[in-house]
DNA sequence: AACTATATCAACCGCATGCTA
DNA sequence: TTAGCATGCGGTTGATATAGT
């Protein structure tokens, strides 16, 4: 493999940064900014090619990661941003504050590529691997990959917007400093973060298959939220998906669960039993089905709390709905979802 | 204890894209 | 319009850590 144009130079250093080179290239952009990046290592006294000081400061050293194991809100965003944009990792980062492309991509392909795998689905198509057909039908296709188009602008949109404010931020130099505090009297005040573009929170939402389960091991049927009088869930799942738990995350990003929304389309309920062919599921939806949360419409739901408690650990669906006594307004939960444009 | 296999993740590489003269 | 340059992106590599035998 040929080297890169920007290490042709003798002399440049390769592999891993040592504290020493750390410490010269974030006590040159803390006082410079990064400016040209190639134009930077020998300005700061670094060995190193731009594009090699660019990668640790966007992947180490910018004072705005945060390190470490992702959170459950986390992994579900990238799931769900996955499923529409693929390895767009930049846009998905985007979504995701403090994290890195880079980042996120590795704990895609060692951690939640494995995962999804074992539980049976296609980590590059999101659909059940086992499942026989495979096919879709082309008018719910049609449908599908339309939401899907829109969904991907409007993400790349944000993602755009999000990146433009960064450039903006980081045309100030202090924008850099890692600590705030001793320049905090200096620096002019920073722009006003970017408005968060609305219904954001629209991507929020996701679907489960197993309903007052540990969401940590909820591996969601990926549905599109849109906007249509109420809230509506359409699956893009070509498979038929068991009744699903609905998760609102609210202000907080904590988790609402809720079961037993109102369906329209191809429904059934009844006891979860089935053997090897989807087709013997009971209590399901299929990709022609919607969900749909009304603003007058009251939502019987288990206790969140009791993650003990499913629909379908027995037979019984009626029995075990009257242990149901949480009783959810939809309006409150709508609450997160109104004055937003689409 | 020594060796091997596997997992992890920082860093590299080549190509794509956007900007400017 | 085009060429050159700077930067960004996504795929891949390889060093290191950890687990298993």
């Amino acid at each position: 493999m040929g080297r890169s144009p920007c290490c042709e130079k003798a002399g440049l250093k390769k592999g891993p940064w040592s504290p020493e080179e750390d410490e010269k290239l974030l006590e040159y952009i803390q006082q410079h900014g990064h400016g040209s990046w190639r134009a930077l290592p020998s300005k700061a006294g670094l060995q190193r090619c731009g594009k090699s000081c660019r990668l640790r400061w966007k992947n180490y050293l910018r004072p705005d990661i945060k390190r470490g194991n992702f959170s459950i809100q986390e992994e579900q965003t990238i799931i769900q941003l996955h499923a529409l944009l693929g390895n767009r990792w930049s846009t998905i980062a985007a979504h995701l504050p403090k994290r890195t492309d880079n980042e996120i991509k590795n704990y895609w392909n060692t951690h939640m590529k494995k995962r999804l795998s074992k539980m049976g689905i296609d980590p590059t198509t999101h659909k059940p691997q086992t499942h026989a057909s495979g096919c879709v039908r082309p008018k719910d296709f049609a449908n599908l990959c339309h939401m899907a188009q829109w969904e991907t602008a409007r993400l790349e949109a944000e993602a755009r917007l999000v990146r433009e404010s960064k450039l903006m931020s980081m045309s100030n130099p202090n924008y850099h400093l890692l600590n705030k505090a001793t320049t905090a009297a200096a620096a002019p005040a920073p722009p006003p973060p970017p408005r968060r573009p609305p219904c954001l929170d629209i991507l929020k939402v996701w679907a489960s298959t197993n309903p007052g389960k540990d969401m940590s091991n909820a591996m969601p049927n990926y549905g599109i939220l849109t906007y249509n009088g109420g809230l509506q869930l359409n699956f893009s799942d070509d498979n038929l998906v068991p009744i699903p738990t609905v998760g609102l995350f609210n202000e907080n990003s904590s988790i609402t669960n809720i079961n037993r929304v109102e369906v329209s389309g191809p429904w059934t309920a009844g006891p979860s039993n089935h053997d090897d062919d989807d087709d013997e599921m009971t209590g399901i939806f299929d990709n022609s089905s919607s969900m749909e949360i009304h603003d007058d419409m009251q939502i019987m739901t288990n206790n969140p709390l009791d993650s003990t408690d499913n629909y379908y650990d027995d037979d019984d669906a009626d029995a075990d709905a009257d242990d149901h006594d949480a009783l959810w307004n939809v309006p409150s939960l709508m609450q997160g979802f109104s004055n937003r444009t689409f």
